[in-house]
DNA sequence: TTTGGTATTGCAACTCAGTTGTAGTAAATT
DNA sequence: AATTTACTACAACTGAGTTGCAATACCAAA
């Protein structure tokens, strides 16, 4: 299900993540570019893109997705504990790089970590 | 916004985790008590015994709402990063009493952290 | 134990992120 | 250029969670 068409929705998305590390949501995204993509179309490409692990995504405190191009992992390795930070103050999620140890747990078996830590950022620290 | 009086509702939700210290969905509850009470009331009651330190809740891989009414933490104190584990097979939430420590982070104020674990459970592991 | 204030409940209608079906369109292959 | 097939847009849908409001149940004071 990776991406096999070089489409102008996929340029128009890449576009998109390819000047900042932040992460956006889908719906920031479907909002941008409404006049260029129908709202189907980027949820469609954004999952390709995650396929194809170009992008990574998560859901923040609120349930809602966002997508990354993270500038720290691999993207053949964001299986790790890979923490995402949300400003309670202006809502902005961007990739942490530091590593979070989770350890192994008795007769069970971790494939995946998601760790969301919520505070405040950088810009609104005071 | 606590709970003021000990209503029917408030006892049939409250019986539903005496027995359990398993995570239960908001949604789960619902069609299990469709024929007692309402979907509005469970979602109100649920977020009161939350704001009263009863239950937490937090969000599964999907952003569905679970709560739990956790056997290690003192729930004054599940603002730490407590791990919850969700079966990718059996699709079972619990709590996991292992501490998982969130680093700071430079110029950041960490507020709340979320450690979703995603594997295979007690009873799906072979 | 009645009365009355008010927290709580049930219902219906709503919100809104995300999904699905489908007919039409655009990209690659020949 | 023709053909194949992936992709897109549109509209309609899904489903978890919310909101407004009238009716009801709880509690306390009389």
């Amino acid at each position: 299900m990776g991406i096999i068409r070089k489409t102008q929705s996929v340029e128009v998305l890449l576009a998109e993540f390819k000047s900042t590390t932040e992460a956006v949501s889908a719906i920031a995204l479907i909002k941008r570019l409404d006049s260029k993509l129908n709202k189907t179309t980027v949820y469609r490409v954004l999952d390709k893109l995650e396929d194809d692990g170009v992008l990574h995504s998560f859901l923040d405190k609120n349930g809602i997705k966002w997508y990354a191009k993270c500038n720290a992992c691999t993207c053949s390795k964001h299986f790790d504990a890979h923490p995402h930070f949300q400003c309670l103050s202006c809502g902005k999620v961007d990739c942490v790089v530091i590593d979070v140890h989770i350890p192994n747990i008795p007769n069970r078996e971790v494939v995946v970590s998601q760790v969301l830590i919520q505070g405040k950022c950088e810009d609104c620290f005071v």
